[in-house]
RNA sequence: GGCUCUGUAGCUUAAUGGAUAGAGCAUCUGACUACGGAUCAGAAGGUUGGAGGUUCGAGUCCUCCCAGAGUCACCA
């Protein structure tokens, strides 16, 4: 049986922060952000006017004050001391003095060993709070007329989305709405695998045992609805594949084949892909119905149509809820013929080499990577031809300078090979491109495995975040006044902040344990406590209004801070 | 075996090469007839897998080792 395994076929996944993907230009227009670089600049200022040599801006440390010591901002002083010729100590007061003197917003300093902690004023807060703490889009940086591509989700049209599918979603989600903040304008992409010998499967599976159903007429989710079907095909075959082992054809291959060290078990096992595509009649009538499909069958293609635009609604279905949604999705079925030309080219640059059966390669391990095939010895793709031309699709598309793909880290390998590749083609945006990779999603009880029907299904995982919420409403009564739309309509979003926070709160490289109890849970480090944070916030606000204040730089001017109101 | 990733309190985790490794959960002490209690304050809990090295300074960088995972297809 033919893997196939896709984009996010498995649940595999390791990864880069988004501050990795982009560097962030430290120079923003928030106070906040602004002011550690507005303390930079007078920071190389003073070294300068002091001791006669600029260190480079951004090997200047200016860190947020340990709250045991006074002060807002601390300036390392250690890497001066070379260039002055003097202790950190006296770097650090000598500096101190400087900025007092020359920046406003510095009020008082003192100096620990080489550390220069900055006391900054009282006045440069109140501004910070009325002026950008409480706009709308606090954070949000203009425009830096540069375009980003995320890709995401990318299933395939046979199953429902999982688990996986869910991380993956949420991280892809979270770095485009980043990347948005920071000033880029994002293009949110998915390729999907609509085509192959698992969606044949699923196609004959509808075949043979649906008897004309619909998802209309059983009530089902789309997406469900087909996976039943592929579920069905891979029950039929594997009753197939066991009444074969016990004929005589069957107990003969194991005879003539048989590795010594193994059991009849163990060989009928690893047999199982090659009787699929040597002796299988429903193998044979998976692979005749992809002969069917490519060679573009009219009956073939119309039956397709009608499965993979089942999958559509349902997935569609599955990201509304989920609030996430995409401004391009590019299908395999359109994609997987591309590249070829752009192999044709790399060959005549001399890319690529061509082997003796006519098989196209290339040569990477002067890259510390291997030799790697990007066309097969009868002219046909493989998966990384299709990448190739996809890249450039996209490009051609979008004009994107950067593409982030957000895939499982089972697939780093062949995502070094892609950039090396791209580089290697010279393809302007191939420096921009990047491999989002994460870490597989465990349970509680082990991984997930689709055999052993483990497999935790994204659909029931929402129900369940947003039933638990609702149980934890019934126990509380502040929601009793609403209407049932308004009280499932908080649920809904209580439910959904809970997953979202749980996933995105680890480090996308690491491998996660998905605890569906304790993903719910409302105290801590949860979505729901942010929540309610915020929540209670706006409360006070509101009835800081309704008492009649505003928060305006008239009313707060001249408050004393407290210290913990500067953090 | 080669390459890549991961290893931090009992558990889940954070930390652009900067000060005494920071949180949450659980545990233990306390507060309150509730500014939306889904609350708040506090305590205890660490040889950052191990050993060397670079550095004024290492969880972070380098080398080796240990443990786990992924990957090494004319599959996707």
């Amino acid at each position: 049986m033919a893997k196939g395994k896709t984009r996010v076929e498995t649940q595999n996944f390791a990864s880069l922060r988004p501050s990795k993907i982009i560097s962030l230009p430290l120079q923003t227009h928030t106070p906040r952000m602004n002011i550690i670089s507005l303390l930079q600049e007078k920071v190389a200022a003073g070294v300068l006017a002091l001791y006669g040599e600029s260190p480079a801006i951004n090997q200047i440390a200016i860190n947020k004050t340990r709250k045991e010591f006074e002060g807002d901002f601390t300036v390392v002083t250690f890497p001066f001391t070379r260039v002055a010729g003097k202790k950190p100590e006296e770097v650090g007061a000598e500096l101190g003095q400087y900025l007092q003197k020359e920046f406003q917003y510095v009020a008082g300093f003192n100096v620990v060993k080489g550390f220069l902690n900055l006391v900054i004023s009282d006045n440069f807060w109140l501004d910070f709070l009325v002026k950008d703490a409480l706009a709308l889009n606090y954070g949000q940086q203009p425009s830096n007329g540069r375009k980003v591509m995320v890709e995401y989700s990318s299933p395939n049209t046979n199953k429902p989305l999982h688990l996986g599918h869910i991380r993956n979603i949420l991280l892809g989600w979270s770095t485009s709405r980043i990347l948005e903040t920071a000033g880029y304008e994002v293009k949110r992409v998915q390729i999907v695998n609509d085509r192959g010998i698992a969606i044949c499967k699923s196609m004959l599976g509808w075949q043979r045992f649906a008897n004309d159903s619909t998802p209309a007429s059983t009530g089902t989710k789309g997406d469900h609805f087909v996976g039943q079907f592929y579920v069905a095909f891979e029950r039929a075959f594997q009753e197939e594949y066991r009444d074969w082992q016990q004929t005589a054809h069957g107990q003969s291959v194991f005879n003539d084949r048989q590795d010594k060290s193994q059991d009849e078990a163990a060989f009928f096992k690893a047999y199982k892909d090659a009787y699929f595509n040597v002796y299988s009649p429903l193998g044979a009538d998976a692979r005749d119905m992809l002969r069917r499909w490519e060679a573009g069958d009219t009956d073939t293609i119309a039956l397709w149509r009608k499965l993979n635009q089942w999958v559509y609604d349902g997935f569609d279905e599955t990201y509304r809820r989920l609030g996430v949604r995409f401004d391009k999705i590019y299908y395999e079925s359109d994609t997987y013929l591309l590249g070829k030309d752009l192999i044709q080219q790399g060959l005549e640059k001399g890319v690529f080499y061509r082997r003796d059966d006519g098989s196209v390669w290339i040569d990477l391990t002067d890259a510390k990577l291997d030799h790697k095939v990007v066309l097969r010895s009868d002219g046909t793709s493989v998966y990384i031809t299709q990448d190739i031309g996809t890249a450039r699709l996209r490009y051609d598309d979008f004009g994107v300078e950067k593409m982030v793909y957000v895939v499982g880290d089972e697939q780093n390998y062949h995502f070094q090979v892609l950039f090396e590749i791209m580089k290697r083609l010279g393809e302007p945006y191939a420096q921009g491109l990047h491999h989002l990779s994460y870490g597989m999603v465990d349970l509680p009880t082990g991984r997930m495995k689709s055999r052993e029907g483990t497999v935790v299904d994204a659909d029931d995982l929402v129900d369940e975040v947003i039933g638990e919420a609702r149980e934890g409403s019934k126990e509380r009564d502040a929601t009793a006044e609403l209407s049932t739309e308004e009280r499932e309509n908080i649920i809904r979003q209580i439910g959904l902040a809970a997953l979202k926070y749980f996933i995105i709160k680890v480090h996308p490289q690491k491998r996660m344990i998905f605890d569906p109890k304790e993903s719910v849970d409302l105290q801590g480090q949860t979505g729901p406590y942010i929540q309610n944070a915020y929540v209670r916030i706006q409360s006070v606000l509101r009835k800081a209004q309704e008492e009649g204040y505003a928060l305006t730089g008239n009313d707060v001017k001249g408050y004393a801070l407290h210290t913990d109101e500067k953090t």
